[in-house]
DNA sequence: AAAAATATTTTGATCTATCAAAAACATAGT
DNA sequence: ACTATGTTTTTGATAGATCAAAATATTTTT
């Protein structure tokens, strides 16, 4: 059994590998972004190690085993449907559920987190829009960008909405702008932040970029 | 800042204080319900003064400080309100929500308490029955008695359930021994320790006088 | 009241997680 | 190549929570 500061470990060592593409997060890096002192996590490094969780290389940094990738993956699911259920279901503000989330993932058990994925039916996304991985530690690899990051005269498809509020969801069928609708960016205003677009052969309207980055979508080729 | 290990122990003494009506709770008691040797509870009994949550009598027990009581009440709540919560919106079975309950209430904010109890209308008794602590640490003082203590033909509505054992719940829900069913005693066998009885138009059954005093009733005037 | 049984406390040890500060190593800059 | 700067590791200490086993105190039985 994996203790909550072992889980810790794993999952930021997850996150900084993903972010950088490195093979080794050096100890440095894991000790700033848990907030400990370099030493501390050294020694930690070679618990980890210890127990199977990661490889450690003295001087490079630490890399996941197959088993640490596991814990840490489930770690990163648990973490995103918390948040998801925090805003979904009780309605907390979007800055607060991290360190909300932060605390619960290590106490919530398999069988309430299953519930809890089927109470909220399966979501793919949590609220800040990142993939929360399956139950077998599968992140859906993305092929698909948000809309906000192609130029003019683009014709795409669209691939998912990251559900965020009702309000939105509301405007969005409104416009049609539902899977599989095809788009096409008629005009780009950076300074204004916003583009014009249209779905299918429907009326042309406009959408910020904010908005825009909610929408994601695939090259419609 | 207490850590969840003070939390359980301040919760134990309480319920202890609750059940048995004494002033002090000795220290052997505190080391079974948590499941630690006897010494291991008397060197936390010192911690626990030290830092004003308990008055620690040596050879005697211990009995919460007012502070040691409102943490206690509090953990409380935070119990029975996750397990309203894990019943009633996940649908977990009443015999698992004790131990999921006793993770998660060490993690829950008060914020995300707050929400919980509201988004569950601010329920006052648990799925067992047992009274839910206002924020302010009251409970509702309740009128009931063990069924043990009833007479041949009395019929009573119950109201709680003290047994928090699994294999206890399990024949309970099978005999929909549950809150609110109406329980007439049929038959009362003091020698034999027994008594039988039917729940609402159910077939009849026996049921030893110990396992009668875990259940709590109200007369059904 | 003495012996036996039970309960509580003490003692000495361990493991986890942490820090501060010193030491070792690595990298970059002139 | 040598020094200054930055990073990582080592070392020695501490606090929390626990155990096993020995010592002490209390209660019950005979």
């Amino acid at each position: 059994m994996a203790s909550s500061t072992v889980e810790n470990y794993l999952k930021e060592i997850l996150l900084v590998t993903m972010e950088s593409n490195l093979s080794k997060v050096p100890m440095g890096q894991i000790a700033r972004v848990l907030g400990v002192t370099p030493g501390t996590a050294t020694s930690m490094a070679k618990n980890l190690e210890r127990d199977g969780w990661v490889e450690y290389f003295p001087r490079l940094g630490v890399s996941l085993t197959r088993k640490g990738r596991k814990l840490a993956m489930n770690m990163l699911r648990r973490h995103r449907l918390l948040e998801t259920f925090l805003v979904e279901t009780l309605g907390l503000a979007w800055e607060e559920i991290h360190a909300e989330a932060e605390e619960l993932e290590h106490a919530i058990s398999e069988k309430v987190l299953e519930k809890l994925d089927e109470f909220l039916g399966r979501p793919r996304f949590d609220p800040h829009g990142d993939p929360i991985p399956s139950r077998g530690g599968v992140i859906p690899k993305l092929l698909s960008k948000p809309l906000s990051e192609f130029n003019e005269n683009s014709r795409v498809r669209i691939e998912s909405i990251i559900d965020q509020n009702k309000e939105f969801l509301r405007f969005a069928r409104a416009r049609k702008l539902l899977p599989g609708k095809e788009i096409t960016i008629l005009k780009l205003e950076e300074q204004a932040d916003a583009m014009s677009l249209k779905v299918g052969r429907n009326e042309p309207f406009s959408m910020g970029l904010r908005s825009a980055e909610k929408i994601l979508v695939l090259d419609a080729c």
